[in-house]
DNA sequence: GGTATGATTTGATCTGGATCAAGGCCAAAG
DNA sequence: CTTTGGCCTTGATCCAGATCAAATCATACC
């Protein structure tokens, strides 16, 4: 049985009414994976989309020569596929596998798609929401083409540091988020051993300790961008 | 002056009523650029979004060191940056630049959005063509990550095809392409000699000819994974 | 404990594609 | 018809990161 306080963890779902939820609830189910099994794979046919309750997933792309991407990483909290039921004949376009004992809740799309045409503000909230995940890849696309690994890891660093903490622990194996970060796990494991000579951070085990902010950030801006810097860019003629 | 029946271009748009589409017309308003000439830039507050009439315009990332990345190149009838207008304080997450002489239209995101409210199959149509955008984002990532050079070249010329044709003609200048696809200029042009010299295709200008499909879908499947493939990917034991 | 299994590290080497540096080509301007 | 200024092409060289191969390290399991 699914609750509804359940469902209410997902900020996706937090515009419903205590109704509406009771109504999807009633069809959503309950799963438990254990570590390394998976959830679906790239090309399945996608009729639910899932809030994850505890522990966390790899969503990863593959090639048929068996070479995986690691795409994201999802946590409690988080709800991912959600996107898919508003296509044709949709797919899942990865595969989701268990990293560690997970348990989630799988939401019937069909159903879901119905009860959402009861709430334009629910609909607002999912337009939002996949814009942000739009704004994600887009990041992620220049991570890849603009930054180089060593700057990709200190930013992936930055990012996941709990608010003003001095450590952090790992969401994953090491050669998963190498995967995330599209490195080697070889050139990971070096990259952190050139961060850790340097005295920025230390590391041990899945533990990581910030050591020098300032010089991690420098290393992360190499070659930065970002949304906030209004460039000069030419003149907006037009006008 | 703006008319529905131009707005009527845009499959995004194609399921509002006349009424509605009056309304928005209203305030919309029409903008030529010139070659070379910005719309907008990465970080500039977001109000509108577009749809190109005529010509194509290419939307790019660049880090503050001026290394510009081709995201997309859009032309009549697409629109772009429709979906900024779901979040708190939209800003533009790419530049935009006409490539040659664009005729586009511009409309205002606010009014858009109180017009959306009143029908939710246009929420739907919308919701379904970001799924698409973050399902091409997603492609293009393992693009980036799972393949080479050569093979996003062949992909994007196949892509690129006009159906059942075996001429192409480019839609940018070479440079413009490259960047798209991630490849220096030089390597573009290396990768087109080579593919020329193995026969598989042929290049005048910005004129392709297609010699022999088969070898060009061989070199674009190098490493390939594609959603329609259901792969074996091991049990899904929790059944 | 000891031992199998998988993850991480380390070292040596290789390579796709970038970079640097000239040319060549072509269209618009004089 | 010549010049000029963008592209595009070619050649030579370089390098970040991949690959290959061997240790270590860590668990969990006999």
């Amino acid at each position: 049985m699914v609750t509804v306080k359940e469902l209410r963890e997902a900020p996706l779902l937090s515009g419903l009414t205590d109704e509406q939820l009771k109504g999807v609830a009633q069809r959503a189910v309950r799963l438990r994976l254990q570590e390394g099994q998976f959830l679906f794979c790239q090309g399945d046919p996608a009729d639910r989309f899932y809030l994850v309750l505890a522990g966390r997933m790899r969503l990863f792309r593959l090639s048929p020569d068996g070479a995986e991407k690691v795409i994201e990483i999802v946590g409690p909290g988080e709800t991912f596929a959600e996107a898919l039921m508003f296509l044709d004949a949709p797919r899942y376009p990865v595969c989701a596998g268990a990293l560690g004992q997970v348990e989630l809740i799988g939401i019937d799309a069909a159903d879901f798609a119905q009860m959402l045409r009861g709430s334009i503000d629910t609909c607002f909230i999912l337009l939002g929401k996949l814009s942000q995940r739009l704004r994600g890849l887009l990041r992620e696309i220049d991570n890849l083409t603009l930054h180089t690994a060593t700057s990709r890891l200190a930013r992936y660093l930055l990012a996941k540091r709990p608010a003003g903490g001095r450590e952090l622990n790992l969401e994953a194996r090491k050669g998963v988020i190498a995967s995330r970060l599209s490195i080697k796990p070889e050139t990971f494991s070096r990259i952190e051993k050139e961060l850790t000579k340097q005295g920025v951070i230390a590391v041990k085990g899945q533990r990581v300790t910030f050591l020098d902010l300032d010089a991690l950030e420098l290393i992360a801006a190499l070659g930065d961008s970002e949304e906030l810097t209004p460039l000069p860019c030419m003149t907006p003629f037009w006008l």
